[in-house]
DNA sequence: GTTGTTGCAAAAGGTTTGCATGTAT
DNA sequence: ATACATGCAAACCTTTTGCAACAAC
């Protein structure tokens, strides 16, 4: 269950920024929000569509795409793309920044920090003159699970 | 233009996949090979299509795609996804691994590579008993030219 | 001659858009 | 009452596949 603090401050943030685009708030929205937060995965569009129909039955899918681009939008999710044609949303709420260890056998999705990397990346950045903004690690392998098989 | 040795040796490797499974070499596949390393960008499917129109005028999009997933096949390209919905390929033929520094504005692609960042993503693997195969390290910011727009 | 390769068109898979209806303010 | 949000279906875009004609061995 997602905690209630973390929840509510997600919701205040949304509606931020609806207020500041003239935008509406709405009860699906809400719902949705609430089942993305609750996910301990890197969710795909349908993935969050089945576990939305549970709670609102005749939802469609063009509402999950556009809500995910309103939660990309206003900094409560950003969009990942591990793989061909499929993109994964991750939460990014009240989330420290990290990277991902990718099980190539299993799928799993480890998700890992290193300060030493985070700042080597920043001083590679300086040194071409970059002005990094945000930036993406992913180590692809095996787990320790599926190396021992 | 590519140089004969790299080219050469390319086509060398390509061959030797095909003769261990029984496949067939053709001109078309030589002459994309050829456009394909030529190149200094990550091209998209589309991108090679049209270079390729220029020498084989009535290529089809589906020689460009079974193309490209044999030079995967063969370790002559990797599939990159940086964005949604298209896949661009990279040439790895005789490259030395790198990571990217890529513009948000103007879509430039700086490749990179710091030998440091390469030993701390070994010793975070470990740290996690997590076999790596392979990484992908991007850095999306702005580059020397858009900062100063 | 057999089998892999190619171009074309159709299909597939993920995502976006247009429109009429519903809902928040 | 106005304008945004939603569901549905159609459109869109990239990639894959089936098939008949072609080319390599």
């Amino acid at each position: 269950m997602v905690e209630f603090n973390k929840l509510d401050k997600a919701i205040e943030q949304m509606n931020a920024f609806l207020v500041r685009n003239n935008l509406k708030s709405s009860h699906s929205r809400n719902i949705i929000l609430k089942i993305f937060l609750n996910s301990t995965q890197h969710l795909t569009s349908e993935e969050l569509y089945n576990l939305t129909k549970g709670k609102i039955p005749n939802i469609g899918m063009a509402t999950i795409y556009r809500t995910l681009k309103l939660f990309c939008d206003c900094g409560i999710a950003s969009e990942l793309h591990f793989s061909k044609g499929k993109s994964r949303y991750e939460p990014l709420f009240n989330i420290k920044h990290h990277d991902h260890l990718i099980c190539k056998n299993c799928g799993q999705v480890i998700e890992v920090c290193d300060d030493e990397i985070e700042r080597l990346q920043e001083s590679l950045s300086e040194k071409h003159n970059f002005m990094m903004e945000s930036h993406k690690l992913e180590i692809y392998g095996l787990c320790k699970e599926c190396r021992t098989n």
